[in-house]
DNA sequence: CGCCATGATTAACTTACGTCA
DNA sequence: GATGACGTAAGTTAATCATGG
């Protein structure tokens, strides 16, 4: 599809013009929370995005088709912690906090973006058969805007988003959740693109370097040509790592991916759900 | 043209785990 | 240290859409 296609291109086109790492990290390690939370609000790798979304939105909104029903009550119940595990909110504990405010303050929310709902959901009898909805150019398109600076939300900025567009702050909540594992997604095939390149590269390299041990061999064997050659090999000090390297014609380092121009790409990717095209 | 099968995308969900009070 | 609340990642499910035959 050509789609698809254009993503990988966009995945793949590698650090082009963006700094590199200066070592390896894969970038989807298990962090936790909170080393995650100071990675992702100094912005440092999500900066360097550029968020300009293909055909998610272009489809429906092309089509004009207005998906975007409104969530239905029943969603909103689930909302109130009924049954989401993410965002049950304990009623019985009796401490009243900031946080038990917030969670009203999302219920309302809830109730708010459920008023204008839609009422052709099948009864809402809890039974709950999920719809999914398309979210509208606009919405998708302030999303992806509010991931650009930052891609987790406080509960706060939660809410508000959620008022914004008219959506349950669940919803928002779940975009935020996936935009990441989208994006993580994303790197990890840009990290496993150059995993593969450094792979060549060394294997181009052992190649060469066995070749190289099998003429010495034979060099040996018949010292009297031995003598009539260039030494064809010189071992220098790689400046990186400052152990002897191997430097024929064209390397002086041991690192021959470095030598060979590849470089460890960091994020040159475009989002992939709604939002601006560029 | 409509219909169906298939694959891609993505909203919504579940589970597991880490952190914090 | 045990516990519960909470947030997130990872994985899964299912709705929706595009495309080709």
């Amino acid at each position: 599809m050509g789609g698809r296609d254009d993503e990988l291109r966009l995945t793949l086109s590698l650090g082009l013009g963006v700094p590199t790492r200066p070592s390896f990290q894969p970038t989807h390690i298990h962090r936790p929370s909170h080393s995650m939370h100071n990675h992702i609000r100094n912005g440092s790798w999500n900066e360097l995005f550029q968020f300009s979304d293909r055909n998610a939105d272009s489809r429906s909104f092309l089509r004009g088709i207005d998906v975007n029903r409104l969530p239905t009550v029943v969603d909103g119940e689930e909302e109130n912690g009924v049954s989401s595990p993410n965002s049950t909110v304990s009623s019985i504990s009796g401490k009243r906090s900031e946080r038990e405010a917030e969670a009203e303050a999302e219920a309302e929310a809830e109730r708010a973006s459920c008023s204008q709902g839609s009422d052709d959901e099948d009864g809402g009898g809890g039974d709950a058969s999920r719809k999914k909805l398309r979210l509208s150019k606009e919405q998708s398109m302030v999303l992806e805007e509010t991931f650009k600076e930052h891609n987790t939300l406080n509960p706060k900025q939660k809410l508000a988003l959620a008022r914004q567009l008219n959506l349950r702050p669940r919803q928002v909540e779940v975009w935020f959740q996936n935009r990441r594992a989208r994006t993580k997604l994303k790197q990890t095939e840009v990290d496993c693109e150059y995993l593969k390149r450094c792979c060549e590269n060394l294997t181009g390299e052992n190649r060469r370097l066995q070749k190289e041990v099998q003429e010495l061999r034979a060099l040996k064997l018949s010292p009297q040509l031995y003598m009539h050659m260039n030494p064809p090999t010189t071992l220098t000090m790689c400046p990186q790592c400052e152990r002897v390297a191997v430097s024929s014609s064209s390397s002086t380092t041991c690192h021959p991916a470095a030598a060979a121009g590849v470089q460890r790409p960091s994020m040159p990717i475009k989002p992939m759900g709604g939002g601006v095209a560029d």
